[in-house]
DNA sequence: TACGAAATTTACGTCGACGTTAACATCAGG
DNA sequence: CCTGATGTTAACGTCGACGTAAATTTCGTA
C-alpha cells in the first residue's frame, strides 16, 4: 500500500526561471510521502478546489511549495482531529483566504463595507470553530477520565488475582 | 429529515413478566430520538453485533433498557469525538464486555490464565485507547492556541479599520 | 537523445455507514 | 376488536473520500 520511491532527495531548487529566489519546489509523489497521503488525494483536494500548487511545470507536472504544504497539512489536521469534512475544510480555508488578500495589501479597491463584512465573517466562523473545539476538549476530558478510572480498577483487579500487569499498560503520560 | 412523533410519553413500565423488579423499557424510535440517529442506525449497530436490545416482544419489536441506551450513546461518542471505525469500536467494546462477564462472578471454571489473558488484553487495549486520547488532547490543545492566536488578529485587524465585531465572535469559554 | 521513473487525465471501482422504499406485522389506546 | 402509529425484514441506493487501472506524457539523469 505504500509504494516506496528509491529515497530521490527531496528540495530541488527550480530553474530559476519566474522566481530569483530560489523557491524549494517539490514534487506530488513527494509531497505525498511526507503526509502520508496518495498522490490520488491530493489530486482529489485540487479537484475540490481545496488546495492546489502554486505552480506547474510547462508540461503540466505539480510543483507544490512549502506553504502548499503546510496547508494541506492543515487540512488533513481538520480532517483527522476535528473530524470535518471535506466540504466544512473548504469552507474555513476560504474564509481564511479573504482575509489573508486583504491583510496583503490588494485592498485598492476594497470597500469599507466589504472589508468589515469579510473580517466579520471569518472572526464568526472562527469563533464557531472555537466553540465546537471546546466542546471536543471537554468530552475528550471525560472520557480520558473515565480511561483513567478503568486503568484503576484493572490495577486492583489484577492485584486481587495475583497478576502482574505489563508496563505496556501504563501508557506514558505529560499534559 | 426529523420525524416527530407526538410526544409520547416514555418510560412505559413493562408488565412485570420476567423481571419483578419494573425495568424501564424503550422502543426503537423512542431511543432513536434520544440519540439523534435513525432507526435504521441502531438496527445496523445490531447487524454488527455492537449493541443490541435487551429484550424483545413476543411479536419481535426490540425493547431497550436504560443500559443499553448508555452502551448506545458511548458507541456514538466513541465515533464522533475519537473518530473510530465502528469496528474498532466493537472491539473496544468486546474487550470492556469479557471484562464484565468476570467482574459479574460468571467465573465458576474459568482457569486463572485465561482470567489473567482477559483483564491483560482488557488492559493494553485501555492503554492504547488512553494513549491516543493523549495525542488528540494534545493537537487540540494546540489547534485551539492556533485558533485563539487568530481571533487575536482578528480583533486588532478590525480595531485598526474600526470594525465593530459582534460578540459571537468571543466564545463562552470555561475550561 | 534515450530511457526508466514519475506524473497526467479519464474513468470506473470500493468501502463504510447509513438512507430509502416496499411489503408486510405489531402495539397500544379507544 | 379496530385502527393508526410504530415496528419488522429484505433489498437496493447513496454519498464522501478516495483506490485502482489504463493509456499516454513528462522529467531528469546518464
Amino acid at each position: 500500500m505504500k509504494k516506496r520511491r528509491p529515497a530521490v532527495d527531496l528540495g530541488r531548487v527550480v530553474d530559476g526561471r519566474d522566481e530569483s529566489e530560489g523557491q524549494e519546489l517539490y514534487r506530488i509523489g513527494e509531497v505525498a510521502d511526507r503526509l502520508d497521503v496518495s498522490t490520488r488525494t491530493l489530486r482529489y483536494y485540487e479537484e475540490l478546489g481545496l488546495a492546489e500548487p502554486s505552480s506547474y511545470t510547462a508540461g503540466g507536472s505539480r510543483r507544490y511549495t512549502k506553504a502548499d504544504i503546510v496547508r494541506l497539512v492543515r487540512i488533513r489536521e481538520l480532517q483527522a482531529v476535528m473530524g470535518f469534512d471535506l466540504e466544512e475544510i473548504a469552507d474555513i480555508l476560504a474564509a481564511e483566504d479573504s482575509l489573508g488578500e486583504l491583510q496583503r495589501e490588494y485592498q485598492g479597491d476594497v470597500s469599507a463595507e466589504r472589508r468589515a463584512q469579510i473580517i466579520i465573517e471569518v472572526a464568526e466562523r472562527n469563533a464557531r470553530t472555537q466553540e465546537q473545539v471546546v466542546r471536543k476538549f471537554a468530552t475528550l476530558q471525560a472520557f480520558l477520565a473515565d480511561l483513567e478510572a478503568s486503568a484503576d480498577e484493572h490495577r486492583s483487579f489484577a492485584a486481587e488475582y495475583h497478576i502482574t500487569l505489563p508496563q505496556t499498560c501504563t501508557p506514558t503520560f505529560q499534559i
